[in-house]
DNA sequence: CGTCGATACGCAACACGGTTGCGAAATAGG
DNA sequence: CCTATTTCGCAACCGTGTTGCGTATCGACG
């Protein structure tokens, strides 16, 4: 399924945006900031920086993409491609702050929790070096 | 071991701003954005935004506290008692931002990674509803 | 294929958490 | 006390993300 597809079958218009967005996603092997989709699409396309915003924010709402929170404190956004939520690691690069999806990983959600918590999600993140920052 | 005298056991000089900042995150039940610890510290001290960022920073340098990245992209600040790094599991309540250490809950380093990934810390993050916030 | 209403876009201004540079004040050692 | 060194306060700045609003575009329908 394309981008176009997914983004009809989520009943939303398509426009050049989301379009070369999505695909953007899907195309990436990691998680991508806002400015890296946007160098990801540039020259060709020469979108806004508040209309890209609320394209990722659309794709995140739709459950297309979800995004993870890094160190830096700026989102990092990747393609969801069954429509499934994020229910898997990250690993978080502490020198060069890419962050890559573990697939492999699904935390349990069996755990003990003080009195009247209630657990909704599980998130994992593996702090470490990447392939590309690892010295060894 | 008080404020004052894991202060001077890192080294450093033992100053209102530090000994006050300390002394709160460790009375603290929870972790607490920059904010908070200004709002407990006042008025009875008024500390300068940037001092208040700086001594935070000088903590957790010095691994008397740690600092956990929230979904708000603030960071929440939590003593480290025993100087050791934050190896336990965060509470992170989708509803009122708060972030609870679960001092219970040790992830296992144990886990399949992609080929010259290194781990070095896994951090543990549960997201769901407080007790506050929960309505049952 | 043209019309038109709902939706998405672009621009400008803003919000907010956090940082930097630098001169003034406070600390701790002698 | 006196002084070298660290820390503080202030002002200005930075980057990420948001809001308001008028204009352009999409696509449904005639
Ligand atoms: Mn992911
Ligand atoms: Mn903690
Ligand atoms: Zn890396
Ligand atoms: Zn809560």
């Amino acid at each position: 399924m394309n981008a176009d597809q997914l983004i009809r079958h989520a009943h939303g218009r398509v426009t050049p945006a989301r379009t070369r967005v999505l695909t953007t996603l899907l195309d990436a092997e990691r998680a991508l900031t806002h400015l890296e989709v946007a160098e990801r699409l540039a020259p060709a396309v020469a979108l806004d920086r508040v209309t890209l915003y609320r394209t990722l924010d659309w794709l995140v709402e739709q459950a297309l993409a979800h995004r993870v929170a890094g160190e830096d404190r700026t989102w990092r956004f990747n393609a969801s491609p069954g429509g499934a939520p994020a229910h898997h690691a990250h690993f978080n690069c502490t020198r060069c702050g890419q962050i890559f999806c573990i697939e492999a990983l699904t935390p349990a959600l069996a755990l003990q929790l003080p009195p009247d918590f209630h657990a909704q999600q599980i998130e994992l993140s593996i702090k470490g070096l990447c392939a590309g920052c690892n010295p060894a």
